[in-house]
DNA sequence: TATGAATGAGGGTTCATTCAT
DNA sequence: TATGAATGAACCCTCATTCAT
């Protein structure tokens, strides 16, 4: 029983070298710069060895988004509990948890750029679209209803109004990601600026 | 002195086939997609002729990245003289701008994203790139500028405000291009409105 | 236990190919000659298979060329023993050890081709080249010091006098591998003419 | 008539330059440098012209080994003449030909290379030999006759002689051309050393 | 479980050369 | 005379993947 688990224990701490390894080299160079050799050699076992724990390179990348999207979702969810335990209202509570979709994507810019920008076909999002990414969006779109509710925002058609905000996160994030912008001040101010503006247009 | 006329009409010719062939194949997949041989496959020619007109495959990326700045530039400027033929105030000129932006984004996203998303640092452009980048943001931040003159918005540091529109802009076009968004309203409606959005949040 | 003996044997077999492969291309016209596909080709594998063995091309042909030098040196060094093992006087002995350097040359013309007439930099291997070209040069200049102590050549600097041999060995190797001399004497009666008359003129 | 003259005076002038250009490319990296292109590049023609001049890459070559064989025999000639005006006995002028052998190859390392180190199979060596690389040789074995009947060398077989001599030369000169020796002395003292010594050797 | 062996496909690029103009 | 257009062959090398052990 015993020697099962180790087994097991180590069978997953393969798995998670793997991942990671592909993630640092995803963070690098991006997806072209992922390949199952480097991979390989950066956790120093024999290509063949990644072929045990993963069907393919694809379900490598795909493991490394449904990471990334779990990690997400967390992050996004324990902003609200935060803003919540802090008696935020239903405004302040979606600004939070704005700031903390932008905050994650700047901290961990492989996991964005793998769940947001890479247009992976290739991982086959159809099934992840539905599994997970929009659960994110769903958060959003019951903020939104909440601060309707409350009177803090416009009424108006909650998933427009979501797919708007997250038009206007995910804008942020991906240009503090892959540009350095020409600004005289700095990405904190850019970020709570653009959050405070836009939700500013939104209310009534 | 007409046939050399028509020699660099052919030779012109060719190099636009090169140009349009990667152009498509970077539709598909990005860069990665690009490869000399599919680019030949695709302009039936042999491999080797392509080297008559650029000098390694970067030439012929950055050619296309050029060819998008130019006619990126090019969407922003028109639609800026027509707001200003049309009469409109500076605010509204600047949504006008706004709308373009997007628009150019949906109708050439080969060009969007070789601009703004795919992270060309291969091609060592970042100048180029910028040189041509920053004109579209100079166009902004003079339009913001000239609203805050009019008073339609809010006085400010204007590249913080600009560099925060470039956000908004970016991310409404990348979503629009990469995801189906879980919208039940139209496209338009969404490009309307969060534009409508964000600059009521920049109005007094 | 065993297997794992057989594996090492067998991966140093293919190994052993690749250069031998290498080495018969080496020569034919030099470093140019040898291509991963003719080395493939004539090992009848996959181009591919190589990069198992070898990192890339230079790899082979550094691996090539240490092995030259080892047994160059080798050579040098066993006729050195014999001669001495013959009780040989150190002129007797320096002149014996040179008819080895030629000797070696036409044995191993793809060796000394690629010791010491092709111009590999692009192997940039010179400093480990050296190490073991100026091995047998030591080997000659200790000789020579021998020599001059017992008086059986003049006195004088001996790494000018070393040079001036290895001068005498090198042309009269690489003339008898490029050359078909128009001579009516054997290439014997070449090689001891040239390093008989040498020492003579350095006999005081 | 007299632009026919300058068509030929032209057209020699492209083939010259030709000539010339390849002759630099050779004299940087070896043959396997010279390509028609960068040939084409370098006298600003295009790659087709120097088909109009030459049958081919061969006949570049060829043309270029035939004239360094020319200047070859005709430094050796000259430094004969210098010798013979100046009064020097057989030996003495054997003594200073031979300095003018390895002074010509320091000077002219490409043709010297081209002549006597790469095995330029290619270029159809065969005629060669016989049309001229072989005059050197015969003025070595004149000079050696002259010497052996004023008594100052040996009497003996003076085409394996004339073989020994030129090894030596030879050894001297590639080593000179390509390795840094390992010496406290200079160039010249290599070589006046190397020369004399042998010559010593060969008196009787 | 882990790997060494092996490969076919494809990557960018350079070459000498031909042909029509 | 000179060239622009074009190519097939070859170059080195990397990729994801399979198979037997």
């Amino acid at each position: 029983m015993k020697h099962i688990k180790r087994r097991e224990r180590e069978s997953n701490e393969i798995r998670r070298k793997i991942i990671e390894a592909a993630r640092s080299l995803f963070l690098n160079q991006g997806y072209a710069e992922v390949s199952m050799r480097k991979i390989a050699d950066q956790i120093e076992y024999s290509p063949t060895t990644i072929y045990h724990y993963f069907a393919n390179k694809e379900a490598v990348v795909r493991e490394l988004l449904l990471e990334g999207n779990a990690l997400f979702l967390q992050a996004l969810q324990q902003s609200q509990e935060e803003a919540e335990a802090a008696g935020l209202n239903a405004l302040d509570k979606l600004k939070t948890v704005s700031d903390a979709y932008v905050r994650f994507g700047m901290a961990n810019p492989e996991y964005y750029s793998i769940l947001f920008i890479s247009n992976l076909e290739s991982v086959s999002l159809v099934s992840l679209i539905d599994s997970g990414r929009f659960k994110g969006f769903e958060l959003l779109e019951a903020g939104l209803l909440a601060a309707m509710e409350e009177g803090g925002i416009i009424q108006g058609n909650e998933s427009l109004i979501a797919s708007s905000v997250w038009s206007m996160l995910h804008g942020l994030t991906s240009l503090l990601l892959n540009f350095e912008l020409p600004m005289t001040s700095s990405k904190d101010e850019l970020i709570s600026f653009t959050i405070d503006t836009f939700f500013r247009g939104l209310q009534s």
